[in-house]
DNA sequence: TGCCAGGCCGGGT
DNA sequence: ACCCGGCATGGC
């Protein structure tokens, strides 16, 4: 069955996505902080891991700059172990604590004042810190106009032909900032109605399911 | 039970 | 410039 290119934009599968899930605005977090730290710890790692070791680091009331920059590496590992590779992550908020302590004295609105491009060479020379650790900075505790691409993103939308297989992080960002006004609300419930789709219904091993929004029927 | 999760780094070609 | 192993827990 020969297929013709997919004429919806990327502005229309949005719409197919909030009519189906509604309006996220995300991240799920209190303080720039805590979506700073939920970043590093949600690499490659189930969100429901990540909540166990962000209630551990607020019963141990250490979720604030000052504490968080003063306890061990050793004792921080401890307490995000539900998150999976905890001492790597400990390091990693380690380094961008020294990061932000260092340049900013410890102050995150200062880091914010930052010119976005700036910012993000910076963010991005962080060890342990990514593209999309630091778009999700940017764009979720920053409130910057960033789009933060993720594997549900490339998996979803290589799926239904808007971005190739084997397409990297910059080149499918690309497509969104060129497919989309600059606008932060829009990316941060783009990017969260993505993740929603991903986790609920977009698994590795199937391709296409009938439950999924974006999918196309027929009779359209 | 094995596979997967909202990545990223470092060492090897 | 790629490619790949390592990092680790908890849920289904």
């Amino acid at each position: 069955m020969k297929r013709t290119k997919d004429p919806r934009t990327l502005i229309d599968i949005y719409n197919l996505l909030h009519a189906r899930f509604g309006s996220m605005q995300w991240w799920p977090g209190d303080t720039r902080l805590e979506i700073i730290i939920g970043a590093i710890l949600t690499q490659n790692t189930s969100w429901s891991n990540v909540e166990k070791a962000v209630a551990n680091l607020k019963k141990d009331e250490v979720l604030n700059i000052k504490k968080l920059s003063r306890i061990s590496e050793k004792r921080l590992a401890r307490l995000i172990r539900p998150a999976g590779y905890f001492n790597i992550k400990s390091r990693r908020i380690k380094n961008f604590l020294a990061f932000l302590n260092t340049r900013y004295d410890g102050s995150i609105e200062a880091m914010f004042r930052t010119k976005i491009d700036k910012l993000r060479e910076r963010l991005l020379d962080i060890n342990g810190v990514g593209p999309e650790t630091a778009d999700s900075i940017l764009l979720y505790a920053g409130k910057k106009p960033v789009f933060v691409v993720d594997a549900y993103t490339k998996r979803i939308f290589s799926r239904h032909g808007y971005v190739d297989e084997d397409a990297d992080y910059a080149a499918i960002q690309a497509i969104f900032l060129r497919g989309l006004p600059r606008d932060v609300g829009l990316y941060n419930n783009y990017h969260a109605l993505i993740v929603e789709l991903g986790k609920r219904l977009c698994r590795p091993m199937r391709p296409l399911c009938n439950e999924c929004p974006i999918r196309r029927r027929k009779n359209g």
